[in-house]
DNA sequence: TGTACATCAGTGAACGCGCGTTCACTGATGTAC
DNA sequence: TGTACATCAGTGAACGCGCGTTCACTGATGTAC
């Protein structure tokens, strides 16, 4: 096993340019009609070259997907990491995410948009898509969340059985220090994140919210104060 | 004018036909695969047919949007009106849109899911987008609603704006009963609503809640509640 | 260090397919007098 | 009540296009001895 020699470089090289030509593809025309012969065309490549890399046009969105998942998880971890404290941290979490999607809004609805029809995700996607929900769990740890919801109970409890089984394999916990009822708020808090960036990027905040960045960054800011106060994470603002 | 002759009778019954026949194609294809000539196939007709009752597939695209969102609008308003109390209906018009939406996930996913690349919503589909939104402020109207919530100020209200300014016109408000932090907190209640049917129709929820419908159900109604308590509608539960 | 051979990247033609839209046309249904 | 004409629904061929994938092939890059 020496260092990857030259065709191997070349080879990580055109992968790279197939998956970039790929999402750039689809900032015109979304999942669905992605094009094999369009990045053969790109690249100019004959089509069939490009099954030298990727065994179908199926794979080549699995990449898509699981690139997309690691790239938006990787760079809210980056600006995550070195914030101090609880709160600010759920804050940059929120605001990161929301950064990555408006910066490239095709990969954002690749993962979280309509789910592309006739294609089912494998496996590999899993990881890569639980890395920032592992963040929150980890601030809902630090900030030692004990929440009192009236609307929990015992049947609530029951019904993210799956979560609270694998919690362990999400974040590393020797002891839990939240309680179930805020593990059943930070699921919606999350599912509130990218509910709202999808409104937004979607069209839905159209004569709701003002259409400028600070307008829209304005009331998205408000929905994680108002959610980080609703987890009790830190002091109200 | 007398009654509509028969040909306008078959008209009506033809045109009904297609975007029946479109709104079935969706659940195999997605919005940017439909295809016209596959109507016409389904119909047994030639594909210049269609041409006749639809002058193009964006315009057949506008009228399966449209249609979806009146669709929608009327199974929940049908739902909501005879409950009586602002709790109450409150909550049925969250389960009533996540029901219409698990009947007819294709029909939601049109309107709420990533949209269609090319294609640009024309002025049309505004009107039949507010009509459950008009329900809830009905809802904040009805429960006096008056929020106290911390991370609301100015700024907040002055991102709102484009609401503000066209609330009368969503729903005719004499005196308006609540205040500009219910409204904020109205639009992002109405938010959670369709970004958790999203999570749960595109596959978020998978490994986290239970798979049983009964389970989602529950898990839904757990947000509905924490949402109301949070609007401050009717007591806790 | 040199040679023989295996592996790999890339080509270009071909397969069979589906698409949106236009056009000149045929018959049937309606309307005006 | 009957006739002449206009409107309308539907046809089928054609236009020009793009697609995913396979296949036999050519040269270049690597590897083993």
């Amino acid at each position: 096993m020496s260092e990857p020699g030259i065709r191997a470089r070349n080879r990580a090289a055109i992968m790279a340019a197939i998956t970039d030509s790929a999402n750039r593809q689809l900032l015109e025309a979304g999942p669905s009609e992605l094009s094999v012969r369009a990045v053969a065309r790109e690249l100019g490549m004959a089509s069939s070259a490009i099954y030298r890399y990727v065994s179908s046009r199926d794979e080549l969105l699995t990449l898509l997907i699981v690139g997309a998942f690691n790239d938006m998880a990787q760079s809210v971890e980056a600006r995550a990491e070195r914030m101090k404290g609880a709160r600010k941290r759920w804050q940059v979490i929120g605001l990161a995410s929301r950064d990555w999607a408006i910066e490239q809004p095709q990969r954002f609805a690749l993962i979280y948009g309509s789910p592309v029809p006739g294609y089912a995700a494998p496996q590999d996607t899993i990881g890569p898509a639980t890395r920032i929900p592992a963040l929150l769990i980890g601030i809902l740890q630090e900030a030692h969340v004990q929440a009192d919801v009236s609307a929990f109970d015992a049947r609530v409890a029951r019904s993210l059985r799956p979560a609270l089984a694998n919690l362990d394999q999400w974040a590393d916990l020797r002891t839990r220090e939240f309680n179930d009822a805020a593990f059943a708020l930070g699921v919606m808090a999350w599912t509130h994140i990218i509910g709202s960036i999808s409104f937004e990027l979607f069209g839905h905040r159209h004569n709701v919210v003002g259409d400028s960045q600070s307008d829209r960054r304005t009331y998205f800011e408000f929905e994680l104060n108002v959610l980080a106060d609703l987890l009790g994470i830190g002091q109200g603002v």
